[in-house]
RNA sequence: GCCUGAGUGGCGAAAUUGGUAGACGCACAGGACUUAAAAUCCUGCGGGAGUCAAAUCCCGUGCCGGUUCAAGUCCGGCCUUAGGCACCA
């Protein structure tokens, strides 16, 4: 029974267009839902299978939901602003007006032929003047509130193109069209104040229901963290400065200030002696742009100032550095630096010899048998831990407790006239006999123990210092009786040390020694720091804090790694801000009544020789008065960034045509927000956030009715290449989805990439795997032929079933599961002689928001009942999906030794009766006691025996 | 370095959240139909032992250990891999 799929789907196709089927209506009685996916930027190469998944995934959904009876609004629009089609159009000399006319043109063809339900009555682009007409309007909101502002910031910037480039587009520190290398550049640009909105756009994802990664990303991107600021005086300056730091509990082990090369106090505190060395160190980071800067595992580099700053704390002196590893544009742009317990720090001071001073000393506690015991007193001692290598092998040498078989370093008392190296000597030398002991050196962290001392029967608190050395020869002499009684002498392995070592804290010293010596970064208690000294990290931070305010040299504070927004893009193809600039009133914006400000036609598109947007050139254009005082004045040149006009088309879909306003709140309010929205991971970050934080704005100044309008958020995997690469033009791996409909039809497509595997994962394509799908297709259809008169279902238990498996994993997003059960559903009613028209019509029911155009025709052909687009979704009842029998696993200790089918009534008792009675679980009873027996009521016995 | 995931047959993957591991599909093999091929249909399909064939048994979800009557699933420690962030004080 053949059939031709390409005239199927274009019948269906014309018919919803013809009939508006899928239109939503606002204001309409039924409950609204709004499923949205990222409009797509219509670029050259067309719609790539990818879309395709996303697309159908939310089609599907959108198709049951309005099935079950809900006013569903699943709109589809252009976001065509940007640089690829500017850059097209300088090389093509076509107007990007032109050429994304072009592009949305394939793009709705491609998705016609898919078949997807969009409302296409409410398709814009963000590029039409009707639209981005309201994107300025908005910016003028902004400007209007006091958050946008014109500020100097320093942009990538190739000198060869003459031109400002994104971050993406230096990527590698080199520009991405004629790879000269990229500097940095202070220009003037217009900024949104997002930085602001920190903490809102961080609370508001509790009012959402974003994937957990999701929220995750925009967590970590705002980068919140607690700390404090504190105020040092400059030596020799009534100027203070002041440095954010989380740790203020380490403020006595600060021996030195970093200022970032920008700091605007540089240039004051700098002394004549260190003024040419500065500058030529400010000058060489200028140079440097981004990449350079950030780069990981680069030395530190940095210079003296000459000038010093005064500890609060304790009024020490200390010198100020400048550094590039201080971020100007984070914190206060200045750091105090605890070499002793930051790594960076740590890395610095020990390439300018600056010092260390430890505040902090890790304190270990004793478990188990060495837990301390209250009744028992206290001694405090200073000891010594040797860590000796042998003089030829990679080993070191330990000593094991006769008594107690305990391995640990040579370690002992230090007497008051020693020096930890002497005490370390004398130790090695009465308790192992070696005598040529050479010492490297003591280790700069010193740490605490505590523990119950078997040996002696008291607690102990000890002052460790670990010292490190070699012998130089194997020469002994005979150990004291008592030594020899109490302990013999070990060799252990480099590779072994950690794990053979008893204590957790000569385990801490075999670190050190395996891994090396560096910053001690971990939690533990402070010493060195008066006050603080036995607190540990919170208490301490406390107490530093109340300190601080009390002396007013610091407060508590809270920093976000998230700046404001840098609006301007020196491009053609975007919004053009709508602002004026007039020599007497200054930045003036336009009457929102002159809006949209539209951007003119012109031949020219390529930057100007200063890396202003082309539109600079065009003087009759910017030329313009003032609306303030009517005086010459001049427009504002650049343009918006991409992400302006995707941070609120949302809004813009739910109410389309409007044109008092970007959407009237009675029709947001209607739709009160995004129900479903899907996009990629890599917007997760950037659009999400932009979008969220342009919401809220527009929330505070009462123009939309939610301060979150975005509710659930998920993101589809990628389709990869069938070499499990990405899909490129250069790796030959692209899968053209025209290439499949005309093949294979847009049902086979849909159905596959819904069975490809887990949604959310990336997954490789294959042409065989499609092949299955089809092949699942035909057979569908092929069950026409095995129709006949009767009524009702002849499989009851397995429709009711696979009627909530199916709704079930739509709602969730199993979609590949959702293919599988109907897959199951159709073998078992090929497994008939004959079926009925209702079992037909439930299949291809359950089937139509994946392939809708099949199903439809099936329908419509065997006139199974009315169109299904239109028809109520199949509902279940939960009596009806349960098995009369099942079968009954048996098993003894925990191993199935059986398995037996049932009634579904059989009660708990009787399963354990059965059970026994089988012939191979007796084998296993015989001459053995039973010790319980487990039910898993409906599903299993298990018998533990002994 | 930090934060997320992920690791299951030849392959894509399932597993109602601790209860029959490998559903469903692909590929492959054998068979039916056909002059033949394609299409279609039937059967088999993790590894091993065992048997004419079975029954049955052992091993098996990245590695090592633990909890439990029972572990792909929970806990501790690793390894590999993908993605995001990265000198954020």
């Amino acid at each position: 029974m053949y059939y031709d799929f390409k005239k199927i789907e274009k019948k269906w196709q014309d018919y919803w267009d013809k009939n508006h089927t899928f239109e939503a209506v606002t204001g309409s009685s039924k409950q609204p839902y709004y499923v949205l996916v990222e409009f797509p930027y219509p670029s050259g190469s067309g719609l790539h299978v990818g879309h395709v998944r996303s697309y159908t995934a939310q089609d599907a959904l959108s198709r049951m939901k309005r099935m079950q009876g809900l006013n569903v609004l699943f709109p589809m629009g252009w976001d065509a602003f940007g640089a690829p089609a500017e850059q097209y159009a300088i090389k093509n000399h076509i107007h990007p007006k032109d050429a994304v006319r072009e592009n949305i043109k394939t793009f709705k063809g491609q998705m016609k032929s898919l078949g997807f339900s969009f409302d296409w009555s409410r398709e814009f682009s963000t590029t039409d003047p009707e639209y981005y007409r309201w994107t300025q309007w908005q910016f003028l909101q902004f400007y209007k509130h006091g958050m946008a502002y014109k500020d100097t910031v320093p942009v990538n910037w190739c000198p060869k193109c003459k031109s400002v480039l994104s971050n993406e587009d230096a990527a590698g520190g080199v520009c991405e069209r004629c790879g000269t290398a990229v500097v940095q550049k202070e220009k003037s640009q217009w900024m949104l104040k997002m930085a602001q909105y920190s903490e809102d756009l961080l609370k508001g994802l509790d009012d959402t229901n974003f994937a957990e990664k999701v929220k995750l990303g925009q967590i970590n991107w705002i980068g919140k963290s607690i700390g404090a600021h504190v105020d040092f005086k400059i030596e020799g300056h009534d100027k203070t400065f002041t440095v954010f730091t989380t740790r203020c509990d380490t403020l006595y082990g600060a021996t030195y200030c970093v200022f970032a090369p920008e700091h605007p106090y540089v240039d004051e505190i700098t002394t004549d002696e260190h003024r040419g060395e500065v500058a030529a160190y400010k000058q060489a980071c200028t140079l440097k742009n981004e990449m350079e800067r950030t780069e990981l595992n680069k030395e530190k580099t940095g210079v003296f100032t000459g000038a010093y700053a005064i500890n609060p704390v304790n009024e020490e002196r200390i010198p100020i550095y400048i550094s590039d590893y201080v971020l100007a544009s984070y914190g206060t742009g200045s750091i105090m630096a605890v070499p002793a317990h930051d790594d960076r720090d740590y890395e610095f001071a020990k390439k300018f010899h600056l010092p260390i001073r430890q505040v902090i000393a890790k304190n270990f506690v004793g478990t188990g048998e060495s837990e301390i015991r209250p009744d028992k007193p206290f001694t405090e001692r200073e000891v010594v831990v040797a860590v000796i290598k042998h003089p030829t092998e990679e080993k070191y040498l330990c000593v094991r407790n006769k008594k107690f078989g305990w391995l640990n370093f040579v370690m002992g008392g230090i007497e008051d006239s020693e020096t930890p190296s002497e005490a370390a000597i004398r130790e090695v030398q009465e308790e192992t006999g070696y005598q040529a002991i050479e010492i490297d050196h003591e280790m700069e962290f010193v740490y605490f123990d505590n523990f119950y001392a078997q040996h002696k029967d008291v607690n102990r608190h000890i002052t460790t210092h670990t010292v490190v050395g070699k012998l130089t020869n194997l020469d002994k002499v005979e150990r004291s009786l008592e030594e020899q009684e109490i302990a013999e002498v070990e060799w252990i392995e480099k590779d072994q040390l950690i794990e053979s070592m008893t204590t957790l804290a000569h385990k801490y010293d075999a670190e050190r020694v395996i891994y090396g010596e560096g910053a001690m970064t971990e939690d533990g208690i402070h010493i060195h720091s008066a006050d603080l000294d036995g607190l540990d990290k919170q208490s301490a931070i406390d107490k530093m804090i109340s300190w601080l305010e009390e002396h007013h040299c610091g407060s508590k504070q809270i920093n976000y790694k998230m700046r404001d927004w840098i609006f301007s893009r020196q491009r053609f193809w975007g919004e053009p801000i709508p602002m004026i600039y007039c020599e007497k009133c200054g930045w003036v914006p336009m009457k929102e009544e002159d809006l949209p400000l539209l951007l003119p036609d012109v031949a020219e598109y390529e930057p100007t020789d200063n890396g202003e947007s082309p539109l600079a050139k065009i003087t009759d254009w910017v030329n313009t008065s003032c609306p303030n005082c009517g005086g010459p004045a001049k427009r504002e040149t650049d343009t918006m960034p991409n992400w302006a006009g995707s941070s609120w088309y949302f809004l813009r879909f739910m109410d389309p045509h409007n044109t008092d306003a970007f959407a009237s709140m009675d029709a947001m309010k209607y739709w009160n927000r995004v129900d479903w929205y899907n996009g990629g991971m890599e917007h997760t970050a950037r659009h999400l956030l932009y979008a969220r934080f342009w919401v809220q704005f527009l929330y505070n100044i009462g123009l939309v009715p939610n301060k979150e309008m975005i509710w659930t958020r998920v993101s589809h995997g990628m389709i990869l290449g069938s070499n499990g690469e990405k899909m490129s033009k250069s790796k030959g791996n692209v899968i053209n989805p025209d290439d499949i409909v005309h093949e294979m039809g847009a049902d086979a497509l849909r159905t596959y990439e819904m069975f490809i595997g887990d949604y959310e994962k990336d997954a490789s394509w294959s042409t065989d795997g499609l092949k299955g799908c089809k092949k699942f297709l035909d057979r569908v259809w092929r069950l026409q032929e095995k129709l006949n008169d009767k009524k009702g279902y002849t499989k009851e238990t397995l429709t009711h079933q696979t009627i909530r498996k199916v709704t079930n994993d739509l709602n969730s997003m199993k979609y590949n599961t959702a293919v599988s059960a109907l897959m199951i559903f159709l073998n078992e009613l090929e497994k008939e002689e004959s079926i009925t028209k209702d079992d037909l019509r439930i299949l291809v029911h359950l089937l139509n928001p994946i392939a809708p155009h099949i199903t439809e025709e099936i329908n419509e052909l065997s006139s199974l009942g009315d169109m299904l687009a239109t028809s109520p979704w199949p509902t279940y009842e939960e009596e009806k999906t349960v098995e009369e029998s099942y079968e009954m696993v048996v098993q003894v200790n925990g191993k199935i030794r059986g398995k037996i089918t049932v009634s579904t009534d059989t009660t708990e008792e009787e399963m354990k009766e059965v059970a026994q009675s089988i012939e191979n679980v007796k084998c296993y009873l015989d001459g053995h006691e039973i010790v319980k027996t487990i039910v898993v009521p409906k599903k299993l016995v298990n018998i533990v025996i002994r």
